[in-house]
RNA sequence: GGCUAUGUAGCUCAGUUGGUUAGAGCACGGCACUCAUAAUGCCGGGGUCGGUGGUUCAAAUCCACCCAUAGCCA
């Protein structure tokens, strides 16, 4: 039995999970569920992301702690995950204890090899947010072109990469302040020092695709420099040892989050032992899922961190490419930045599973999600081939036998059941190898095959046939036998629809050593569909709410998170109102129902919870302003239609808006 | 700009070390069937294999240059 641990790269803990994510967390789980059909001991394990400035910076912006928004978004990552049927065993933080421990406990380990050197470098700070700046976060002209308003690290005009330092006329991004040169000591990985280590390390056999290595050879010629890995405060993230003032970079933490991750794990899983998996010359193995744009931390920085840090190194990284959708970049206004979530809420996650697994490849390719194609594919091979399979024999055996399977096929059936048994290990090894595609269309071929003898054998007219019931349960079982078959090829990709698919067959579990069994004299529970069609117009849907309400005209120069445009300000339709009539609401002690006339708009009703702050009586004729395009929310009590804007903590401190004389209801406010 | 990958039928992709009329699935057209959520089966149309030039008896496959797309340049 082989030792099996596996990880998806960590997604950041900054935004959403999207369906490019997905096709690296499905590919990696339909590994994952193929390792653990052939028996092995499997580990899957992920973790959230969480360091660094762009979180820091987010969470100012909510005006909320970071380790508030990290808790919100794991929460979200892992609903997301599970309901996309991702079988991690385990999904963790990097902001937790066992990282911290880990990560500076790796990073002492280098100092004492030698490999940490300590020097002063020049950067920009930020004298309004106290702060150095990372590139990204400032502006400037570019020193080669001088094309204005470009960022700290490359010139999207002339596509020079330089130092922000260089930049012409600099602004800080956060700020708009002038930002200013400032010395500090930062922390160096002497890579160069790995070098040889690593050319030995990519060649393992298997342990690179051929692109990947490639691109490492490049790497190698251009010459391996030093990895600056500290980054002073404020940062959100784990002190270095023995420095005060300085973190630890991002990036050599979140790598540490897939030891962190499954560190946590072994304390819940006994007999699970931490060092037998990461200790150098473990004879378990250990891939890691990433996407192409991370090859550099995944195939240099990390097996030399662990390999100089005491630990064993990688098995295989396998590097997948980007999702683009309809041939394009995904984008917002299109529509095609879809979330996890919006997919979840309008189509059935199988669906992508199985569209992504007839698309991917052992290849570092990008692949394209063609929402047409999507549409005819699943419902031609899932629905139209496979279920249908099932769907085509079940009311026979069901209604003429009474679920009970003939006990022997006969000769065309037992040769087609041989023949599909056959393929179990050739498909076997295009799980193991990763080539999904190919995979899925062998399958394909033989559900194809299933359907041919269904069509040669005709059961509805053995059906009419007298004599012919023992011909008909055969050609039905056959059927059956076959399905189940492809159940159990199919089992890695839709686990969703096997689990129902193998209550309808009445079995347990399958595992790949079922593949040269058979149901033999059995019998079936009853028949209910197993996959509906994929429709356009949900499709379609997921489009249209995946496209942005509004268009904003925040720029990308303005990546401050806390400012909005003015389309935003004005999508807010704010009226002057005249209160009509206020009066309490029944069982309410907060509410009062407020009549209100918002001229050309008409008159609306508007619940507010100001009881306590206003007499109802007080409130007659009275100018307030109105939220008039706040979407009717449905209330205990009845509708309401807008909002009042008014200040204060609560209770009896409230404070209604009031225009000054003369506005008139109906007015914008603006 | 340098480098890497990709470019084969309307769509998504296979095409082993160069070798007979370039393949599949989906879509499309015709036929058959009616058990199955109009699903299935049979037959068929459809491609100067991104372009140009070269090597070779022979190139989708090798070489050079060019074009397009994506990414990397820490």
């Amino acid at each position: 039995m082989r030792r099996i641990l596996v990880t998806s790269a960590l997604p950041y803990a900054n935004g959403p999970i999207h369906i490019g994510h997905m096709v690296e967390h499905v590919q990696t789980d339909i590994w994952v569920r193929f390792q653990r059909l052939r028996g092995h001991e499997v580990w899957s394990v992920c973790a959230d992301d969480t360091h660094g400035t762009p979180i820091m910076l987010r969470a100012e912006a909510e005006g909320i702690t970071p380790e508030q928004l990290i808790e919100r978004m794991h929460a979200e990552h892992l609903r997301d995950f599970r309901d996309f049927g991702i079988s991690y065993d385990n999904y963790h933080s990097t902001h937790s204890p066992e990282n911290r421990e880990l990560s500076q406990d790796l990073y002492r380990r280098l100092d004492q090899a030698g490999l940490i050197s300590r020097r002063v470098i020049d950067q920009f700070y930020d004298p309004v947010r106290e702060m150095f700046l990372p590139d990204r976060y400032i502006r400037g002209s570019c020193p080669r072109c001088g094309t204005e308003d470009q960022y700290g690290d490359s010139c999207e005009n002339c596509g020079a990469t330089y130092s922000p330092t260089e930049l012409g006329n600099p602004v800080s991004v956060l700020s708009g302040a002038t930002p200013v040169r400032r010395e500090s000591e930062h922390h160096f990985f002497r890579l160069g020092e790995a070098e040889s280590f690593l050319r030995e390390w990519t060649t393992g056999k298997g342990r690179l695709q051929p692109e990947a290595a490639n691109k490492l050879d490049e790497w190698f010629d251009a010459g391996l420099r030093d990895w600056d890995i500290s980054r002073d405060a404020p940062y959100f993230g784990f002190e270095i040892p023995d420095a005060p003032g300085k973190f630890l970079y991002v990036w050599l933490d979140a790598p540490v989050g897939y030891m962190a991750s499954f560190r946590n794990l072994c304390e819940r899983e006994k007999g699970l032992d931490f060092d037998s998996w990461w200790a150098p010359g473990s004879d378990a193995e250990l891939y890691h899922f990433i996407g192409k744009d991370i090859l550099y931390f995944h195939a240099l920085f990390w097996p030399a961190t662990l390999h100089f840090g005491g630990y064993r190194t990688p098995t295989g990284v396998n590097v997948h490419g980007f999702l683009t959708v309809d041939g394009q970049k995904m984008s917002k206004s299109r529509g095609t930045f879809i979330t996890a979530r919006e997919y979840l809420n309008h189509l059935d996650p199988q669906y992508l599973r199985y569209y992504f697994a007839a698309k991917l490849n052992e290849h570092i390719e990008d692949i394209d999600l063609n929402l047409d194609d999507f549409v005819m594919r699943v419902n031609s091979n899932i629905v139209g081939k496979y279920v249908n399979i099932a769907s085509r024999s079940a009311g026979f055996i069901n209604k003429q036998f009474d679920g009970r399977l003939a006990d022997e096929l006969d000769a065309e059936g037992r040769q087609l059941l041989d023949r599909g048994q056959g393929l179990a290990e050739e498909i076997a090894e295009g799980y193991e190898t990763r080539r999904f595609g190919e995979t899925m269309r062998r399958i394909m071929d033989l559900a194809d095959e299933a359907n041919e003898y269904i069509n040669r054998n005709k059961p509805w007219e053995l059906a009419k046939q007298p004599g012919a019931e023992l011909r008909l349960q055969q050609v039905c079982s056959t059927n059956l036998e076959m399905f189940r078959l492809l159940t159990l090829y199919l089992k890695p990709v839709i686990p969703g629809i096997v689990e129902a698919a193998e209550q309808f067959l009445n079995i347990p579990a399958l595992n790949w050593a079922d593949a040269s069994r058979a149901m033999g004299a059995h019998t079936i529970a009853g028949y209910r569909h197993l996959a509906q069609r994929v429709e356009t117009d949900k499709v379609t849907a997921m489009v249209e709410a995946s496209r942005p309400k509004q268009t904003t005209d925040r720029t990308a120069k303005d990546a401050d998170p806390r400012h909005i445009g003015i389309e935003q300000f004005t999508d807010v339709d704010l009226r002057i109102a005249r209160i009509v009539v206020a009066e309490p609401v029944d069982g309410a002690d907060k509410l009062l129902r407020l009549q209100l006339d918002v001229g050309e708009l008409g008159e609306r009703q508007v619940f507010a919870g100001i009881k306590q702050a206003y007499p109802a009586e007080a409130l007659a004729d009275r100018l307030v302003v109105l939220v008039a395009n706040l979407a009717p929310r449905k209330m205990r009590f009845g509708v309401s239609e807008g909002m009042v804007l008014a200040a204060g903590p609560g209770g009896a401190e409230i404070f209604l808006l009031a225009p000054d004389s003369g506005a008139q209801p109906g007015m914008r406010v603006k």
